[in-house]
DNA sequence: ATAGCCTTGAGT
DNA sequence: ACTCAAGGCTAT
């Protein structure tokens, strides 16, 4: 009955910067505007652009069908630099009737004719981009992983008590600045994708890890993605975790724009919205227009890329806080759930709500996307997960979700639901049923995906159907998905009592109902791995209500396996061990890396936050090998930061400093073993920035995220999608052919379009990252908002390029994009990028010939943001003195540690110059042009948000 | 620590 | 008034 919405107002934001060169040098001050959905809007170089773009595809299969849903864009309009506040903001509303995202059900039939498929009764799941919920989950499941106290940031958004009751729990903001960089990278992407492990290339090639499955116990290492475009976006550590990359579009998205559902899951769901798809769909841009329209508080240009609007869309299982009618739209940028909101790529309004679950919708059935029913590509199945692709347009109706053209484009950002049981606990009698519930249905009207639900699952079968972590009996729908009752507790203790499991054993665990005892560690991996959310966890711990977290849902295997062939299951379960061997081999790769003496597997080793596996700082995800299940349990030492709750769960800061201290390679960064956070040495400051460093990082989850097996397949998808379904698909493509940004950066009509919604995707999800990141920082926090974002906008470029430079300290000559993507000079030239890369591989020089370590990375960072004479700063003095500070514990550092060289200090500090320098060239090489009139209302509300 | 049951409270 | 997801309580 209960009809699932999703509303999502994202807003495409262009933000232009004016870039105020710091501290030592002058830097000239260039205007660029961050175009936030590139591939949604028109012109994202041009004033905003308002623009509705909807989309409604409905394809089936046999019995997968895909339905897009329609989705209104509605383009921001470029933010003019200095302005604060106007923003405009893009909602994109799904309801009823209309909801963006196609959902294929299932079955692997013959490709079926595009056409809206109706079931009496399906259930509507609204996905939101996908690329918001996957991340988020994703980044909630990285994080997850290991499951470690988690450190309150303080500065990070404080849930303003006014959130309690009226709005949505605080959610926390993650905005990612992103850069693309796109060259032609399309073709790089492609051949990349078909290498990263489980995921699909990106855009750029990224590659993206599969969720890691395993965690290695000791040190997990996120696998990284690679863009093949330019990506400056912010690496980490250049060992430990890839950043994803993004091109120079940093979009910001009102956070409580919802964006519009582009797919739901009926059970956790990773959602993959096709790029192009999702962008649009989901992308603040698109929604804004008509959003705008029903809301007028919201800003006027709401960002385009679809990244951002991740950020800002929530969908909470029963209800998603922007969809809230109480909340006004704001964004929410509280950290509660803002892992949520940020990947939550799909944010399902009440009606998508577990509650409602989609079982319940009557409306139409939505298409269900298993996996690569297609078969097209065997990739793309996450484990066993059904892919819920809100945007059917390529995919036209192909189930798989390699297969559809449009897949390819969300594929990476599209969140793919994982509809996964690990083959241990399904059970293949419910499986059936409920297979045969699937019907998919359409709702031929609104094009909506239907939900699950609507395919015939009820939520009683869901219930009905064994826990996918454990195999018990379901009880209900909790931390985002439908799991029993001790799992739901156990997930509950392990996240507030901020436990760090570490499963000795090196390897993942059976967990089943006798089992699951036995190895907490491998657990909690589990669940995250079968989308437990982090954020659903309250940090206040308030009972009741409604939580406002995104949630997807996730089918058991046993009941999606039946829609697909065994040679597809076949293929994913392969898939999956690949992704896994992956993942493991480079985790210990990484290990060796870090610290060859330390890889003991036997030793419970701190874990990195960014253990592939969740992401989470937990030791969930760790796992040595070690011939005994015996599991450890860690409890974090944070005595500094201890008490407060992260306002989401965030890795303990000793797993930080683990990892830290662990850290790549030779540099000379602390790096003792034992290192605690704790560590003296370490001015207090500095270790409070290094405790949020892992907001800005991708971990695992969140790259194979973005670059979904989709990817992978995607070329070879769009190739045979193109075809049949080459009208939605082209007609994706030809949006983003208009795209002046993409077109800027040498993104024609012939680019592959799933690179560019890849870009796009990557774009949001750095820009809600680093927006996120931003936030959490102890000095930041302090500043007014207004400044925050004069700030951020001035600085994002420097703060991703330097990342994608301190990254790739370990390869010389050439820069790490993403995931071990990197470009050399010669490759530079052929896409015209040569003398921005040029700049950046001289300034990875000076950072290796320093050997900066990870403190001083993490704090030049926060010196690169405070720019006290950036303009339209209200309180320049204010931010000054915060940067003095950060520049004090910087100098402290470089003092302390390394005595031998009292000049590194100034040395550091000489690089900003070039940093600057670099990235005005850089974007005056993408020929982005400002836009006049615009606003960054958009980032005026992420920052705003709730806090 | 686990897990079943109870209480809470926003949303319907 | 009901639903149901989240936190709390408590026997094991």
């Amino acid at each position: 009955m209960s009809t699932i919405k999703t509303e999502n107002i994202s807003g495409p934001a262009v933000v232009t910067t004016s870039s105020p060169v710091t501290a030592s040098g002058g830097g000239a001050a260039t205007s660029f505007q961050l175009p936030v959905n590139m591939c949604t809007t028109g012109s994202l170089g041009g004033g905003g652009v308002g623009g509705v773009i909807t989309t409604t595809t409905t394809t089936t299969r046999n019995n997968i069908s895909v339905t897009n849903i329609k989705c209104e864009v509605e383009e921001a309009g470029s933010i003019s630099s200095n302005s604060t506040t106007n923003g405009n903001i893009v909602s994109v509303g799904f309801y009823n009737g209309s909801r963006c995202g196609a959902i294929v059900s299932g079955g692997s039939g013959a490709a079926g004719a595009t056409g809206v498929i109706t079931s009496g009764h399906g259930i509507r799941i609204p996905v939101t981009k996908a690329e918001e919920s996957d991340s988020e989950t994703e980044l909630t499941n990285i994080e997850n992983l290991k499951v470690t106290r988690r450190v309150t940031p303080s500065s990070t958004t404080t849930p303003a008590t006014s959130n309690h009751h009226n709005g949505p729990r605080p959610m926390s903001w993650e905005g990612e600045l992103s850069d693309n960089e796109v060259t032609r990278e399309a073709e790089l992407m492609d051949t990349d994708s078909t290498m990263s492990n489980g995921g699909g290339g990106g855009v750029a090639g990224a590659m993206v890890p599969q969720e890691p499955s395993n965690a290695v116990a000791v040190i997990k290492s996120e696998a990284s993605t690679t863009t093949p475009c330019l990506v400056m976006a912010g690496g980490q550590d250049p060992m430990i975790k890839p950043e994803l990359d993004l091109h120079p579009t940093p979009a910001i998205y009102h956070p409580k724009l919802k964006l519009a559902p582009t797919q739901s899951d009926p059970i956790n769901l990773k959602y993959e919205p096709p790029d192009h798809v999702a962008s649009l769909v989901n992308s603040p841009l698109l929604a804004r227009q008509k959003s705008t329209t029903a809301l007028p508080h919201l800003p006027a240009n709401p960002s385009p890329d679809s990244a951002i609007h991740s950020v800002y869309t929530h969908s909470s299982p029963s209800q998603s806080p922007l969809t809230s009618r109480h909340a006004p739209y704001t964004p929410s940028l509280s950290r509660n759930n803002s892992d949520a909101s940020h990947s939550s790529c799909y944010s399902y309004s009440s009606e998508f709500s577990p509650t409602h679950s989609p079982i319940q919708a009557r409306h139409q059935a939505a298409a269900i996307y298993g996996g690569n029913y297609n078969g097209s590509a065997g990739n793309s199945l996450h484990h066993s997960t059904l892919l819920y692709r809100p945007m059917a347009s390529s995919s036209g109706g192909q189930a798989a979700a390699t297969a559809s053209a449009a897949a390819k484009m969300d594929s990476v950002s599209h969140e793919v639901q994982n509809l996964s049981m690990d083959a241990t606990s399904s059970c293949s009698s419910s499986a059936t049923a409920a297979a045969a519930a699937f019907n998919m249905a359409t709702d031929p009207t609104t094009g909506l995906p239907a939900s699950p639900a609507s395919a015939g699952i009820s939520r009683q079968q869901l219930i009905n159907s064994p826990c996918p972590i454990c195999g018990d009996k379901i009880s209900g729908f909790h931390y985002g998905i439908f799991s029993c009752e001790s799992c739901k507790g156990f997930f509950k203790r392990t996240v507030q009592n901020r436990k760090n499991y570490v499963c000795v054993r090196g390897g993942p665990c059976a967990v089943s109902i006798t089992t699951r005892k036995k190895c907490p560690a491998c657990r909690f991996d589990k669940c995250l791995q079968k989308g437990m959310k982090l954020e659903a966890i309250r940090e206040d711990r308030t009972r009741g209500g409604r939580s406002t977290y995104q949630c997807s849902y996730t089918l058991p295997n046993s009941i999606m396996s039946p829609l697909l062939s065994p040679e597809q299951q076949h293929q994913s379960t392969v898939q999956n061990l690949l992704t896994q061997q992956q993942q493991t081999q480079l985790q210990h790769q990484l290990q060796q890396r870090l610290n060859p003496s330390q890889h003991s597997p036997h030793q419970q080793v701190p874990q990195m936050h960014s253990s592939p596996n969740n992401g989470f700082g937990g030791g969930g995800g760790g796992h040595t090998p070690n011939p005994t299940n015996a599991t450890t349990i860690k409890t974090e030492l944070n005595d500094n930061y201890g008490n407060a709750a992260a306002p989401h769960p965030l890795p303990s800061a000793a797993s930080l400093n683990n990892g830290l201290h662990s850290s790549p390679r030779n540099q000379a960064g602390p790096q003792s073993s034992t290192a605690s956070h704790t560590n003296s040495s370490i001015p207090q400051l500095l270790q409070e920035i290094m405790d949020v460093e892992h907001l800005w990082q991708y971990n695992e989850a969140e790259l194979a995220r973005l670059n979904q097996p989709l990817t992978t397949s995607s070329s070879s998808a769009s190739l045979n999608s193109s075809s049949n379904e080459s009208s939605s698909s082209s007609s994706a493509a030809g949006r983003q052919m208009t795209n002046p940004l993409l077109a800027s950066a040498g993104l024609s009509s012939s680019t592959n379009p799933d690179l560019i919604a890849h870009l796009c995707k990557v774009a949001d999800h750095r820009l809600y990252k680093i927006v996120k990141w931003c936030k959490s920082l102890p000095l930041f926090k302090n500043i007014s908002i207004d400044d925050q974002i004069c700030l951020l906008i001035n600085s994002w470029c420097e703060l991703l390029l330097f990342s994608c430079c301190y990254r790739s300290i370990d390869v010389p000559g050439e820069i790490k994009m993403s995931l071990g993507k990197t470009i050399n000079l010669a490759q530079a030239k052929l896409t015209g990028f040569q003398p921005c890369i040029e700049r950046m591989l001289n300034l990875t020089d000076h950072l290796r010939r320093l050997r900066v370590d990870r403190y001083e990375y993490v704090a030049m960072k926060v010196i690169v943001l405070l720019q006290s004479d950036t303009s339209e700063l209200q309180e320049p003095v204010k931010v000054r003195e915060c940067q003095e500070k950060a520049l004090q514990s910087l100098q402290a550092y470089t003092l302390a540690h390394y005595p031998e060289t009292p000049s590194k200090f100034g040395e550091l500090l000489l690089r900003i110059p070039d940093l600057q320098r670099t990235c005005q060239l850089g974007k005056e090489m993408l020929s982005i042009k400002s836009r006049d009139g615009g606003d960054f209302n958009l980032l005026m509300e992420l920052l705003r948000g709730e806090h």
